[in-house]
DNA sequence: ACTCATTTGCCCTTATCAGGGGATTGTGCA
DNA sequence: TGCACAATCCCCTGATAAGGGCAAATGAGT
């Protein structure tokens, strides 16, 4: 039996993935941590065969999340079951060893199929995630010199936050690093984009899709 | 019996959803729509009792739904339980006509307290939003006239140049009068839209047009 | 003439930002 | 092995914004 730990921060994936699973016979009846902290309380190495994370709030949580599970236990089996169909998102979390990636869309037998794939030791990875891989291979040639999204993922992350409004402070809190550390990347960001207010920042995320407008 | 159509971009909501209140006996088997398309497809006025709308990949898919929704029914009674603690988005939904709001993290108890107070007519709202909701009515008391677009043309000249990426000084430069009064100019149009920062300033004048977006 | 919204002007305090230093880790790449 | 870079943290200064209150001139409408 294939002991899972399943960790979300919805209600309804947990119990989504706890139905969809809960029949098949070869694997036990799904553990669930329903945040990080209980994630991290609850974790050991070697309890469970696989690991799946999904739903998490911030990307900031899934990221921390998969670091520590991976000091713990490096040969930790994990799936992510994500949203994003941002390349550098999917790559970072391949990079972290990761051993599979499905999407919110995924049907029943492909999770089913997933699961069982991970636990033989192989890796598994749907549709888009390989498309992904693939468009991501062919670009990379012209890929060198693209002024514009040289930022990198930590910074379009402050970006996105700052567009949204946020001081430097909540920042810093939100993603649990300090002030300094904002304040630094802001810099960073504001001398790459070369503007100089906030106003053009958020025009700029506006106008590159990391803020939805709402018409 | 209440009848539900649930729309949400993910099979694990789907499937979590239907096991939380599959039990209830007041509520028949939840009706299921996997995307837009097939959400509109679907969808018919007076087909159902309540309309829940979780987990979809973008805002603007939520935003658009929503819309088609109210146009059809506009007495459909609508359920959002979200992941956005945005109070921007929230007051949007809430402008819709949206009759509840829960996160992700809400419990099954609540959620099925939530349908059946919408059922009733009421409107339901969870802790966090309901924080946002009474921050902002604190607001609102003060100021009777309630909505955003009652700008004067002059603020509206200084919302733009701010949304610009101006300073105050160069506004008053720019129009020939005091700092001073830039600022009581800024004063009044932030308490207006109830904003607190210059990206929601922003985010405002893009989203009413005030500001063109090369996209 | 009177009212009301608009526009304009000024004072205050505190918080945050912009921009300038420098420094340490860790990871990946050459 | 070293180098480059990302990400983290810390210090400084001056400028600006945020948010509060107050009030005079203007102008259109009743």
């Amino acid at each position: 039996m294939i002991k899972v730990l399943h960790i979300s921060e919805s209600l309804l994936s947990r119990c989504g993935l706890a139905s969809i699973i809960g029949s098949d016979s070869g694997i036990a009846p799904i553990e669930q941590a329903c945040d990080e902290e209980v994630a991290v309380a609850h974790y050991a190495a070697d309890k469970y065969g696989l690991v799946i994370l999904s739903d998490l709030k911030s990307i900031d949580t899934q990221k921390r999340l998969l670091k520590h599970i991976k000091q713990e236990s490096p040969k930790q089996k994990v799936l992510v079951i994500g949203e994003t169909e941002n390349a550098r998102e999917v790559l970072w979390l391949l990079e972290q060893g990761v051993d599979g990636y499905l999407t919110r869309e995924c049907d029943r037998d492909e999770i089913i199929h997933a699961i069982y794939a991970i636990i033989k030791g192989e890796r598994f990875f749907c549709n888009k995630v390989l498309n992904i891989l693939v468009e991501r291979h062919m670009m990379k040639d012209e890929e060198d010199d693209c002024s514009a999204t040289n930022l990198t993922l930590r910074e379009m992350d402050i970006t996105r936050l700052i567009a949204e409004g946020k001081t430097s402070k909540e920042i810093a809190t939100h993603l649990h690093i300090s002030q300094h550390t904002v304040q630094t990347h802001r810099k960073n960001i504001m001398r790459k984009l070369k503007v100089n207010s906030v106003s053009e920042l958020t025009l700029y995320a506006v106008n590159t899709g990391l803020i939805p407008t709402s018409k």
